[in-house]
DNA sequence: TAGATTGTTAATCGATTAACAATC
DNA sequence: TAGATTGTTAATCGATTAACAATC
């Protein structure tokens, strides 16, 4: 029986550990235990143990867990090493941001191109991407077989888009507006909203306030 | 006894069901139900009546919430009806297009200044607000009671960044760069992981195709 | 050897879910 | 009135935490 838990909070750790993981191999050590990752990102050392049990890692009572072999399997469980091709509509501030953060493209992911209504913007490239009209959207989806597409337009045409990307084939949206999209329950879509991080800061913070 | 849990969770889902409320107001719809907000986001009514009794809404069996209460409720509850200045080190393409986000000023948000290094941006504006060198910060922070940051450069310079911050007396951190800050334990840090949101979609997707 | 750290098993905690009476 | 929906109380579930033996 499998007994994975793979929790969302888990998930958003193991970057953390990464990170940390990195850094230590940056200075040339060979090992890294979970207490050490626990005490950078003050957390309990049995969360750290815990969470390194689900991506199969193995340590060494008293050694700790070898550095490259850690990064390996963090890597593989969130799927840094197998490359995802992926659209993006919507090429303004925010889409350009999100098309030239060099983050992704060292995790795996490649933008195929990124969509716009604009005139201006059609034929340009952003960091290196073509910049396509909508109407070759549907077409180069289904063509290349596209299963991730990300949505930066505003509210008020999200949900066109939402809506054109299912035509297209694809399964997984990312959606950056504040839109509630309406979609058939085969489609996953990842809500992205950036005020909620800043949110749970603030509250964060009221609470640091109240335990004084 | 409080009986308030304000889970993370939580406070993901409330600005959801707050885009649904409005799309409900702008029908001209004087009720919303419960139930109808779980229909719209794939969860169960039990969770939504449980964060709306959170939120200290009060409905009525049968008609369900009133729109506006409701809207107001969540939004103080988010604490989206007080103003909060912020400032931000790093006008990139992210730092850029998170200062133009209109989300953040209807939500209480107010970017006081942006910071950056490169001589070519200090003296611009972006979508209005100034960009100042970096020499500027802890003066203007101190002067102004500023508490939270963001932190949007390169990872390399984000530890120093911080620990500019926190001489210059800000206490919550919101740092979009990769870099694992080391900070005394009363300044809280919020890591921005947007490449952890993706993989939360992939993992959600792996799973819908094994249950099929 | 001594002791720090792992890995396992059990206990606790908190959030989600279920059941149902109250009520508009 | 009838019935949909709320709000409350209890049950379940899963993640976190604790305790400790195993081991390098």
């Amino acid at each position: 029986m499998d007994k994975t838990t793979h929790s969302i909070q888990m998930i958003r750790r193991l970057p953390r550990y990464y990170a940390i993981a990195e850094q230590v191999q940056s200075q040339s050590e060979a090992n890294i235990s979970a207490t050490l990752i626990a005490n950078h990102l003050n957390l309990e050392p049995i969360v750290v143990r815990k969470d390194l049990e689900q991506v199969g890692a193995e340590g060494k009572p008293r050694l700790g867990f070898d550095v490259s072999d850690l990064l390996h399997r963090i890597a593989s469980f969130m799927g840094w090493d197998q490359l995802n091709q992926i659209v993006l509509v919507g090429c303004g501030d925010l889409g350009s941001a999100i098309m030239g953060y060099s983050g992704f493209v060292q995790r795996g992911f490649e933008f195929v191109a990124g969509f716009d209504v604009d005139e201006a913007k059609i034929g340009t490239t952003i960091h290196g991407k073509q910049v396509l009209p909508i109407s070759k959207f549907v077409n180069l989806c289904q063509r290349m077989h596209i299963e991730l597409g990300i949505i930066t337009v505003p509210a008020s045409q999200a949900q066109s888009v939402a809506d054109m990307m299912i035509e297209a084939g694809i399964r997984g949206i990312w959606n950056f507006s504040t839109a509630a999209l309406n979609v058939p329950k085969h489609i996953i879509v990842q809500q992205e909203d950036i005020i909620t991080s800043l949110v749970i800061l603030q509250k964060r913070l009221q609470h640091a306030d109240e335990n004084n």
